[in-house]
DNA sequence: GAGCCGTGGAC
DNA sequence: TGTCCAAGGCT
C-alpha cells in the first residue's frame, strides 16, 4: 500500500511529540546510533541515557573502543543488564575497524553480520543513521500494528512473516520519509500505545484503530509467561560480575564465593561467565574482567 | 523455536 | 508485594 491513511497523522504526531534524545540529534554519528540501539535492547531509555553519554565521550569512534580490552566495555556497561551486549559491541567495534575502515557500515547485510546485531538492529541503524527504507519491527511497532491493523491487544509471541510483510506494506516509498515513519511508530508505541495502559485519548489514529473499534477486547492468546529472576543463575551471574566490575584488578576466589551461598549454582554460573568470555580465569587462581 | 541472558521502575 | 515490562539476539 506504500502509504495508508495512518501515515500522515502518525508522522505529524511525531513532529509534535518526539522526545529530544541525544542519538536522534543532527550531530549524532552512526556510531552513536549503533551504540544506542545495542543499549536500548530490552532496556528503558531512562537507564540508557547516562551510560550512552559517558560511553560516547570516552569512545567517540569505533576505533577508540576497539583499542581497549573488552573488559573495559563490560565495566563501562555498568548495570544496564545483559552484559554480553557489551562484549558484542566491543567485538563489533573491532570488526568495524578491521573490515570497514573504522566506519559503521551502511548496508543492512553488513550491519546484520556484526555480532549482536540482528534483524531489528540492522534495520534500525540503516534507517536512523543512514535514512534508508527498511521495515523496523521492534516490540513497540509490533504492538502498534497488532492493535491498529489486526485488532489484537498484543502481537504473537514470536515474530511472524505476516508481521514483516505488513510492516513493509506500510512503509512510505521515499527512504527518508520511511525512516522517519519507522521511528514515529516506535515512539507512538513507547509513549501512547503502551503495553499496559494505552492512552487512546492521545493517539492520532485512534479513530481508525481496529482494536479500539472492537471495544479493546482483552488478549486471549496463550499466557505470556514472565521471566523468573530471584534465585536464578542470571541473578547469580549478575552478582559475580558486579564484584569484578567494582574491583580495579583481579580478585581472589573467596571474594566471589561470598556473594552467593549455593556453591553448586555459583560454580555453574561462574563457568558460564567464563564460557561467555565475560570473566577471565587467571593462572594464579584469581579472576578478572577479560583483557 | 523455546529457553536463556540482567536490572530496576511502575503499578 | 509480586508481576509485568523495557528500541533483542543467540543457540
Amino acid at each position: 500500500m506504500r502509504s495508508s491513511h495512518h501515515t500522515g497523522p502518525i508522522l505529524g504526531w511525531y513532529t509534535d511529540n518526539a522526545r529530544d534524545l541525544p542519538w536522534r540529534r543532527a550531530e549524532a554519528t552512526p556510531w552513536g546510533v549503533l551504540v544506542s540501539e545495542i543499549m536500548l535492547q530490552q532496556t528503558p531509555v531512562s537507564r540508557v541515557l547516562p551510560v550512552w553519554t559517558e560511553w560516547l565521550e570516552r569512545w567517540p569512534t569505533p576505533a577508540g573502543l576497539a583499542a581497549e580490552p573488552s573488559g573495559e566495555a563490560v565495566r563501562a556497561w555498568g548495570r544496564l543488564g545483559y552484559p554480553r551486549r557489551a562484549l558484542r559491541l566491543h567485538a563489533s567495534a573491532v570488526a568495524i575497524v578491521s573490515e570497514h575502515e573504522g566506519r559503521v557500515p551502511d548496508s543492512y547485510d553488513a550491519l546484520r553480520a556484526l555480532p549482536g546485531i540482528g534483524s531489528y538492529t540492522a534495520a534500525a541503524v540503516a534507517s536512523f543513521a543512514y535514512g534508508q527504507r527498511h521495515a523496523v519491527l521492534d516490540t513497540n511497532v509490533r504492538r502498534v500494528l497488532a492493535r491498529l491493523i489486526s485488532g489484537e491487544e498484543y502481537p504473537p509471541k514470536t515474530q511472524t512473516v505476516a508481521e514483516v510483510r505488513l510492516a513493509q506494506s506500510l512503509l512510505p516509498l521515499d527512504p527518508p520519509v520511511a525512516a522517519r515513519w519507522s521511528v514515529a511508530v516506535m515512539e507512538l508505541g513507547a509513549l501512547v500505545c503502551t503495553a499496559r495502559t494505552p492512552r487512546c485519548g492521545a493517539c492520532p489514529v485512534s479513530a481508525g484503530c481496529a482494536w479500539r473499534l472492537a471495544g479493546r477486547p482483552a488478549y486471549d492468546g496463550p499466557p505470556r509467561r514472565g521471566q523468573a529472576y530471584a534465585g536464578t543463575d542470571r541473578q547469580c551471574r549478575g552478582r559475580l560480575l558486579a564484584v569484578l566490575r567494582h574491583s580495579e584488578g583481579p580478585v581472589e576466589k573467596p571474594l566471589l564465593d561470598v556473594v552467593w551461598a549455593d556453591a553448586v549454582q555459583r560454580e555453574r554460573a561462574l563457568d558460564g561467565l567464563v564460557a561467555d568470555g565475560l570473566v577471565d580465569p587467571l593462572d594464579d587462581g584469581r579472576y578478572a574482567l577479560p583483557s
